[in-house]
Formats: structure tokens, C-alpha cells, sequence
DNA sequence: AGTTGCAATGAAAGCGTTTTCATATGTTAT
DNA sequence: ATAACATATGAAAACGCTTTCATTGCAACT
């Protein structure tokens, strides 16, 4: 079933069926009805591989993520589909994992189905890796790009983040503060926003003369679905260095922790005081109730939809959008 | 840039780019190695649409999934595009929500990409819907339909699912056996999967000759995102009725009930036994570790894409696989 | 009645591939 | 050297739309 058929069938050309498809304005109500009619009942739907190749614009956007079963990244899909759908805007979501190649191969297709613009969620190694770097920089001239939750500095190249670095730097000045001063930093992923968060880190400890962190710092490889390995995890640091409080780059990651001071039999947050980040659903879990870095997410994902709108429609639009995060304390700190 | 300009450049047909771009048999390895010089040096991509004009499968499946965000169906994404990525075939992931209209409205663009099957992933109304019933029908004459936790029967439809209404059933019929007799039963979705496990739920409790059970089957309707405002649902049920169990259709909300007890000063599991349902990585995040119903998804979508690929071969496949759950006993249970 | 102008419609080109069929080229057998 | 054949390549049609430009039909003017 084609255009064609479709047009046979109603007594009219293909360019009058083509209108009443695309709601042009200029055709005989009563016309329009009569080929509406044909199309319904031969439940024609035109393809849109043929629509694809004479149309310049598609009003589709490519989102690249690269799990969608990580629930922060889930959100910030879910929050961006949900804005340019409300916007007219249909999105294209691939899930690329974590192989660059892999990303580079659906950058491609992506760009080749001649999305208006490309947003990447969670782009880890932006700022990280040469090779993605370069990426991201061919595809910007063809396509305007969008980061979400990383920072890149290149034309056509809009950036809509959170100041993870000075998020956790406050964080680990507070705990300081409070008289904490072996702290566990634990972190999952050499990102981009993952540097920044360590950065924030290592300077709050520096601008405190403290001089042997680093041997607290530790990288956890494993999934954070899995919390009880979390735990074991933590549980086999605690034999080899002492702290007596966390901040963690991910909630998951915090509560693993958790689970590894109840089983030590440590109470939180008296003998261990805890933060995590994301200000996920998991924070009102556990008990207590976690303390965690909020990166506005929602916000960042309004935003850039804000941005990516005022891109199309050719204004000139901020090429950063930095958001504040804020810690957002709940039981498991007593600062 | 066209296959025009590359044939130009490399001094050969189009026809012959295009053999190149096939991986064809029949292209000299001399000729193969300039081609693919001149495709590298200009960064070409051939054009999506021009090629899915010509081809008549694109190895494509649309995945059709009602909210990414959601826990649940994000990993049944995740597990099934997978599966589906190693061996070959790209997913066409769309978000429908929860609107009929704009599912009807991606199922039809879906179909007309030409994707070789669609995957319904959440389809939460079927069997529950007439109107969304009928759409699964029309879409099953043009193209195989695969559904996730979920049953049809019609046509060139495959369910994959998991028999929830003898899970609840079995594990309402445990509680029961331990002396709760006073069960809540909480769930949040009219779902195909949501009949079936109330429906277990009720014949559980008729089974036993339990009559005033209807009043503590209560209906959830916000977001699962909150475990504080389902604690809060939970208090708010537990001053019109006493129950010592908790049944509930998600983890989130078995959570919910756990942080309401310890609210009110109960003890889990010797004040309110509570059992969650999907196993999910919530049940570690919680203390006690929350008892759930394993509903094998991972086992599930490994079975629906094996399914596929048979189908897709043109072989007789079974048009359902029931899997069989099992309660996972954790400290929320003393049975 | 003749002219003008506009609205509705149609004819046909173009979009960038794949694919079929014909042709040129090279190789082997006679 | 020639015939026979396989192999590599090219020309052109086909895919199903959108869109431009030309044309028709009709109403409102003069």
C-alpha cells in the first residue's frame, strides 16, 4: 500500500494525498475528506523511509545513552523524551554501552537518519578519551550537539551541566568540619562529571593540609546493581585503611557502604557518616535515610531541552548551562 | 556527500560503492581498498532512508517500551537490545508512555521503518483494553509481534511471561500457612501481569475460606519514584485496617510498607511480613533485605529473543513461553 | 462577455540508495 | 589465435515519498 494506491483509489494525484498527510493547508475540505477516508480505511501509514528522503527536517533528535538500565540515565532520557515530545520533537534513543566504537558506529547511523540535533546522556569519557573527544567534534558539523552532564568546549557544541566539582568539594569540607577526616571516596567511572567529582575531592582534602587521601580514594569496577558486593567491596577496604565517613559518586555505590557498617556493626551516621549522589529514589531506601548530592537533574534536562529548541530555531543560545548542585542531608551525616 | 561523490572520486559506478558499502562478493580487492579510502578520507555515511528505500529487511527491530525510566522495563531494554545487538540487529527504541493515542501513533511510525518485528516491552494494557487489543492485532498482520511479560492470543504473536498468577498465589498461600491471615495487598497498575497476580491473590485467600479480604486490596496510584509518599499511603491504610503482610505488585512498594512500620515502631518481619515482587536491586538497599518475587526476567528476554530469531528465520516457534517465579526469601519473611 | 486572480490540483523531478541485467574485461581451454 | 566462460563493473530502473512549477477551474471583477 502506497501513496500511489492510495491516490488511485480517492481519484486524485499523489501530491494531493502527499498534502492531506502533511496537514498542508491548501486542499478542498471535502477533498481532504474523501482521501482521509481511503487512508483510514486501508489503515495506509506512508513509509518513512521514502517521507525521510524528501523532507530536510524529520523533527527528530537523536539521544545516545549509553545504558538505559542505569537509573540515573533512565531519568535523563525519560525527562528529555518526554520535553521534545512535548515540543514536537520525536527522539531516536540509542543505547550505544560503554565500547566506543560501538558509540561511534551509532553516531553515525544517527547522523545518517538526519536527526536535527544529537544529545548525549551520560557521554562518560567526554573530555576523557582523544578519540571520543574527536567524535564528537566531527559530528558537531553536521549536526548541533548536546551534552548532558558533561562539558565540552567546541563550536555547534551546547554543554548543560552540574558543578560536580565544587558539589563534592563542599560535601568533603563539611565532613571535614565535622571532625571527619578519613574519608573513603568511592567511585565507579573515569567520566567526565566522574573527574570533576574526585577533583572536588582531592582539592578539599589539599585545602585542608591533609596529605595521605589518596590511598582512600578507591575504584569500584563492579555493577551497581548488585549491593552486596558493594559491601564486600567496602568491607575489604576497611581491612586495609580506616575511615569514618564516605562520599560516594553514586547512591548505590553509598549504600553499599552502608550495608558494610551494619554488618561490621557500625552505626551510621555515629560511627560512619555517609553521602552519596544523585539524590536517587534509593536515598529513602535504606535506613537511615542517605544523604546525597542533588545534580538537579530534572533541571539540567529542562534546560536543555530550553537550549536545543532555541538552536533549531536558529537564536543564539548559551553554549554552558551550569546548575548548582546542593547536598541534601538526610540521616546518614550528622553535620 | 552521496555515493555519487564517492563514485566520482574513486572512478567507479555507484553500483560498485554500494557493494562495498554491502560487503559483496564480487568487488576486486584493489577496487574494494580505493573505495573504501575515499569513504574513509570524506567521512562518508550512506543515508539511512535512501538505503532503507531499497532493502527490504534492515535488520531492524522496533523495541516499544511505555516509560525507560521505569526500573523494571529499563533492564527488560537493556537485556533484550542486547541480545538482539549480537546477532545483528539494530533496536528502534520508543518510549510510548502511557497515552493509547501516542502508542498507537509509534507503533504505526514503527512499522513503517520497516522494522522486521516489533518487541512490546510493558504493553501494560493488553487484555485489558479492547482499543489496545485491536492495535496489537492490526500491527500482528504486517509484522511479528513479540510481547514481554504479557500474553495474546492471536496470529504472529508471541508471548514471553512469567506465570504471576501462581507466584502471589503461592506466596500469598505462605504467608497464610505462617498464620497472617491479615494480608495487604498493594499494587499500582492494571497491567496484564497486575490482573494475573491479583487474580493469585484472591483465589489464595478463597482458597482459604478467607471472605473479607477485599478491603485490603489497595490500589497505589502514584509514582514509584517515592517511598515516602507510599509509607505514607501505607500509614494511611493501616488506620482503617490492621494487617501483619504485605503483598505488594513492586518492590518500590513493598519498601514503602517497610519504611511505614518502622514509622509506626513495628518490627520486620515479626510485627509485618512483607514480600516485594521483581527482585530487584531495591531489596538489597533496604534492612531487613526485602523478600521478592523473581519473575526471571533476564531468562525471560533471553527466551523472547531466541524466539525472535527463530521467527525471524522463518521456523515454527512456540507462541508462548511461561516461566515459572519463585519467591526469593529474604528478612522480611519468617516463613 | 472578457479578463484577472486565486485556490485547488496534477505532472514530474528529485531524494540516495539497492539491485537487476547487460557489458566489458580477463582468464582458461582449445 | 580463438572460443568459451567467469568475473568485475556499469547503466538504469525501482523504492515511495516531497516539492516545485504548471495548469485547471472558478469566482469576482471590469
Amino acid at each position: 500500500m502506497t501513496i500511489y494506491d492510495i491516490s488511485n483509489k480517492a481519484g486524485v494525484s499523489i501530491a494531493t494525498v502527499s498534502r492531506v498527510l502533511n496537514g498542508s493547508d491548501k486542499v478542498r475540505p471535502d477533498t481532504r475528506k474523501r482521501v482521509l477516508d481511503i487512508i483510514e480505511q486501508y489503515d495506509y501509514t506512508p513509509n518513512a523511509f521514502a517521507r525521510g528522503m524528501g523532507c530536510k527536517s524529520l523533527q527528530t533528535i537523536g539521544l545516545l545513552c549509553a545504558d538505559s538500565s542505569d537509573l540515573f540515565l533512565a531519568k535523563a532520557v525519560y525527562y528529555i523524551e518526554q520535553g521534545l515530545q512535548s515540543n514536537g520533537y520525536a527522539s531516536l534513543l540509542c543505547c550505544t554501552g560503554y565500547n566506543l566504537d560501538t558509540k561511534k558506529n551509532y553516531l553515525n547511523m544517527i547522523i545518517s537518519k538526519k536527526v536535527d540535533a544529537i544529545v548525549l546522556v551520560g557521554s562518560h569519557f567526554i573530555g576523557t578519551t582523544e578519540e571520543e573527544n574527536q567524535y564528537i567534534r566531527d559530528a558537531s558539523e553536521k549536526v548541533p550537539i548536546m551534552l548532558l552532564n558533561a562539558s565540552f568546549n567546541h563550536p555547534n557544541v551546547y554543554s548543560i551541566y552540574c558543578d560536580d566539582y565544587t558539589n563534592v568539594f563542599e560535601a568533603a569540607t563539611s565532613m571535614l568540619d565535622a571532625g571527619i577526616h578519613d574519608i573513603l571516596y568511592l567511585y565507579n567511572f573515569d567520566s567526565y562529571s566522574g573527574k570533576r567529582k574526585l577533583n572536588g575531592f582531592q582539592s578539599a582534602m589539599q585545602a585542608r593540609g591533609i596529605v595521605d587521601y589518596e590511598k582512600n580514594i578507591q575504584f569500584y569496577e563492579g555493577s551497581l546493581e548488585n549491593i552486596n558486593e558493594i559491601a564486600d567491596f567496602a568491607d575489604q577496604i576497611s581491612k586495609e585503611t580506616t575511615f569514618h565517613g564516605v562520599i560516594a559518586c553514586e547512591d548505590a555505590l553509598a549504600i553499599g557502604c552502608m550495608k558494610y557498617a551494619q554488618r561490621a556493626g557500625l552505626t551510621v551516621p555515629e560511627d560512619l557518616s555517609v553521602i552519596g549522589y544523585n539524590n536517587s529514589m534509593l536515598t529513602a531506601c535504606c535506613t537511615p535515610e542517605l544523604s546525597s548530592i542533588d545534580n538537579c537533574l530534572k533541571s539540567q534536562a529542562h534546560q536543555l531541552v530550553q537550549t536545543l529548541l532555541g538552536v533549531l530555531a536558529g537564536e543564539a543560545m548559551p553554549t554552558k548551562s551550569v546548575f548548582a548542585g546542593k547536598l541534601v542531608k538526610r540521616g546518614t551525616t550528622k553535620f
